[in-house]
DNA sequence: GACCGGATTGGC
DNA sequence: CCAATCCGGTCC
């Protein structure tokens, strides 16, 4: 599914405003209670992560280091609670309403608007409002791209769960080799 | 109710 | 390397 999501059209819609959307180009599975990586690690089930019980398709954001939203789209539910972090896309639509919202110095690249889950986030105006949401049908939609060859997919560990053991090393991040809006290591 | 640390980021 | 900044998870 992580793999899947790569390549897709990630929308924001906001009334009255021009729409925001990119290409996923940066993902990371986390894989339910065994993943000691997961919020859902050893079965945790709080007010936070409680959508990734639901059904899939729909978004599971949370807040994290006092600043930042993270976005997943939930891909099971319905008792298996596994997501895919959505890290980084590609800027294609209302490109300069995103570089508004970041705030970034005028002279920087289009590639740096979204690249990383908090940058992306507060590029596409994604916040704890937009917890639970249908992906299918809302302010925040996933519609299908042109697929990928095999062979521009990259695989790596996933970043910045070095405290989960066994589980930091797994191969489950997935990004577009070459593309300059995937974080650091591409 | 206290305490600890985070699926990050950008600056030094 | 480290500060920013606040919420949630955990334990008492």
């Amino acid at each position: 599914m992580a793999r899947d999501l790569l390549g897709c059209l990630l929308v924001r819609r906001i009334p009255g405003e021009q729409a925001t959307a990119g290409t996923i180009v940066e993902v990371e599975a986390y894989r339910g209670p065994r993943d000691l990586a997961c919020h859902t690690a050893r079965g945790r089930r709080t007010a936070r992560n409680e959508v990734m019980y639901g059904p899939p398709g729909r978004a599971y954001v949370y807040f994290t280091y006092g600043m930042h939203h993270c976005f997943n789209v939930v891909t099971r539910g319905e008792g298996i609670p596994e997501a895919v972090l959505v890290r980084a896309i590609v800027p294609v639509i209302g490109v300069a309403r995103m570089r508004e919202r970041r705030e970034l110095d005028p002279s920087a690249a289009d590639f740096r608007l979204a690249r990383g889950p908090g940058n992306l986030c507060r590029a596409l105006a994604i916040d704890r409002s937009l917890n639970g949401v249908d992906l299918a049908r809302s302010a925040l939609t996933i519609h299908a791209g042109q697929s990928l060859p095999a062979a521009e997919v990259g695989r790596s560990a996933r970043i910045g769960v070095a405290y989960a053991g066994p589980y930091a090393a797994k191969p489950w991040r997935f990004y577009v080799r070459g593309e300059p809006a995937v974080s650091v290591p591409r």
